[in-house]
DNA sequence: AGGAAATGATTGAACGAACATTCAATGGAG
DNA sequence: CTCCATTGAATGTTCGTTCAATCATTTCCT
């Protein structure tokens, strides 16, 4: 009756490795209401149901935090596509629209996790530090998504495709979009991006056009 | 001799006019360098080599400031292709390019006035300002990219492009392009930028290469 | 196994720095 | 003299960080 060990003990003491994903959830949840600057630590540890000097133990600062959350979403993010795009068995075409498709992913693409980013974005301090954070993320996948196009203008002849431009454009709309999703919701949503963003694969690449193109509208 | 009105005199007290321009002024500064949260009142009257009080002279609060900074930004961009693309002597290519130019003008996309930008776009409670007081200026931008690209699909008979969808992808190149300008300036240039979407355009409008893609490369 | 020390996790009050805003006093122009 | 612009010290609030005290769990000894 009094078993101390129930399925439903909240458990007064955990492992340092809980505490601190319960603490960067509640981070996350705080930044996309409040902002960078509107999330306080009270905020912080009120939000996960901890109290307020958890942080500074399991955490050195409220930097070292932000920097674990924004750490955490580039990793769910990278994961999402780094696999499919290093399969021996998907040609390049499938393999840069993994890439597309990861882009735009429920788990990835949410107003939650969105706010996230461009609350780093918005200052040149937490830029800075998204940059050497998860910089090489972005280059990684821009590297990936030209040699992806190399590889397809081969395959189809295309004189008049640069994979530098495509790989720039690329970026570009993956950033431009999911800022369009976050601040005008009624006008762009993850269904109209992933179908911008394969049309104009489409354009580039009008060979393949069955592969890029398949299962939409 | 002693010519109070002499050229460098530097005017102990000036019209209100004067002064909310240096203050909007000193806030973009200010902003560009430290962020929103960063920039406190302090910091920009001494910019402005003001004192500390004439803020909330001059302005209500903090918040009317930023606003402030933010809708001198946005009407400064509008000015820039609100002309050109409602001059009847310009055909609906060159009205296209004009609003894509003015994009990427080095008066509006730079360091200084990007961060500010995304300064507004890092954190709902300032998003929610920007769409209240710019988010006009976007949705009529979009329309008219719709309106003349239906009207270029028309002169060209292009059956395979939406206007909807290359307006769209059109808002996401722009704002997505703005922030790698931002945050990677060595790997994107307003040059290159300015190329990539006049680049979709050619693919989109291959009949008007002509128009879109001259004085390239 | 029983119990006592040791280790690790947790708490929240207290502190000092930084901030937006207020306001009484001062300055200068007309 | 009157009105508007200007000044910067003072105020009250908010926040990150610290830390001494408390609680829980593990370890180790008998």
């Amino acid at each position: 009756m009094s078993a101390p060990v129930s399925s439903k003990a909240p458990a007064r003491t955990a492992s340092p490795e809980i505490r601190r994903q319960q603490l960067i959830d509640a981070t996350i949840a705080s930044i996309c209401k409040f902002g960078i600057s509107g999330t306080t630590l009270n905020r912080v540890t009120q939000e996960a149901g901890l109290s307020l000097g958890l942080v500074n133990f399991h955490f050195k600062s409220k930097d070292a935090l932000l920097l674990a959350a924004l750490r955490y979403l580039a990793d769910e993010h990278r994961d999402l596509w780094i696999n499919k795009s290093s399969r021996g068995d998907l040609d390049p075409m499938a393999k840069l629209r993994a890439i597309v498709e990861a882009q735009f992913h429920p788990r990835i693409c949410n107003r939650r996790k969105l706010a996230v980013w461009f609350a780093f974005f918005g200052e040149k301090r937490h830029r800075e530090a998204y940059r050497k954070s998860s910089g090489e993320v972005d280059l990684e996948r821009q590297r990936i998504t030209m040699r992806l196009c190399a590889e397809i203008v081969d395959e189809g002849g295309y004189e008049d495709v640069a994979p530098d431009e495509v790989s720039r454009t690329l970026e570009g709309l993956f950033d431009g979009l999911w800022l369009n999703i976050l601040t005008y919701p009624d006008r762009f949503s993850r269904q109209t991006a992933l179908q911008d963003v394969l049309g104009y694969l489409c354009r580039c690449f009008p060979k393949h056009v069955d592969i890029c193109c398949e299962g939409l509208e």
